[in-house]
DNA sequence: TCATCTACCTCCTAATGCGAGGTAGATGCT
DNA sequence: AGCATCTACCTCGCATTAGGAGGTAGATGA
């Protein structure tokens, strides 16, 4: 009955930001994906299965990704993914939503409202 | 069936941080600390009242706050509450966690890897 | 044949923000 | 007195979502 970590709270809502931001410029299948968010965050994020294969179908579902299945050499099928131009557009809400978020945060926690 | 505010989703896990943060230099009642919250962040954050009463609760119940009641000279009683030494360090793992990962999420949406 | 690796997937649980609803005291209007 | 309104507290139930556990299937190699 230990409290969960705190980054495991945080880490809501920000999924979606983190998977079309690493797709933004290339195509990639899930795994690679995840392996992408984990090095492009210096390793501080690492999404787990049970949480990025569902945000990659609500994403498709939603229009903002488009994927298609391909053999691999050397191992299962791969199913690729790419940004559309609603994906596009979600990105720059979320990127929007994210940056005054923080910003937010970052105003109440360094002290009175002063300025 | 419209999809959530992706607001909704990334205030998870914040809200103990926020009180924290608010409570930190003075004691303050419930409605208060929703105000102060709602002053700091500039209209950004105004947590509901079904959110708060039950973060104050867990806080409570974890040792990070203490609180009393105390009469009003116009209304209902109030409960004040006040950060103890466990709370204050608490305080601290929110903040320190917070900053990582939001360094965390801006290394990741900025760009690649190299740096 | 069997273990192992990649890569996909789903089910269930836990956490938590919020809306809705509820209690109660004080004030002020008619 | 009767009633609306405001403050201030509280709880219940829903929806969202991260993650662990578990499952499928093809390829490789001992």
């Amino acid at each position: 009955m230990r409290r969960p970590s705190i980054r495991t709270q945080l880490l809501k809502g920000t999924t979606p930001l983190l998977v079309l931001t690493v797709l933004r410029d290339t195509e990639l299948y899930g795994y690679e994906i995840a392996q992408r968010i984990r090095e492009r965050s210096g390793g501080a994020f690492a999404p787990s299965e049970g949480s990025l294969y569902p945000a990659l179908h609500a994403l498709e579902a939603e229009g903002a990704l488009q994927a298609d299945w391909r053999e691999s050499d050397k191992g299962p099928k791969r199913r690729y993914y790419r940004i559309t131009d609603k994906g596009g557009a979600l990105l720059a809400e979320h990127e929007a939503e994210w940056a005054s978020f923080a910003r937010g945060v970052a105003q109440t926690v360094a002290g009175p409202t002063n300025v």
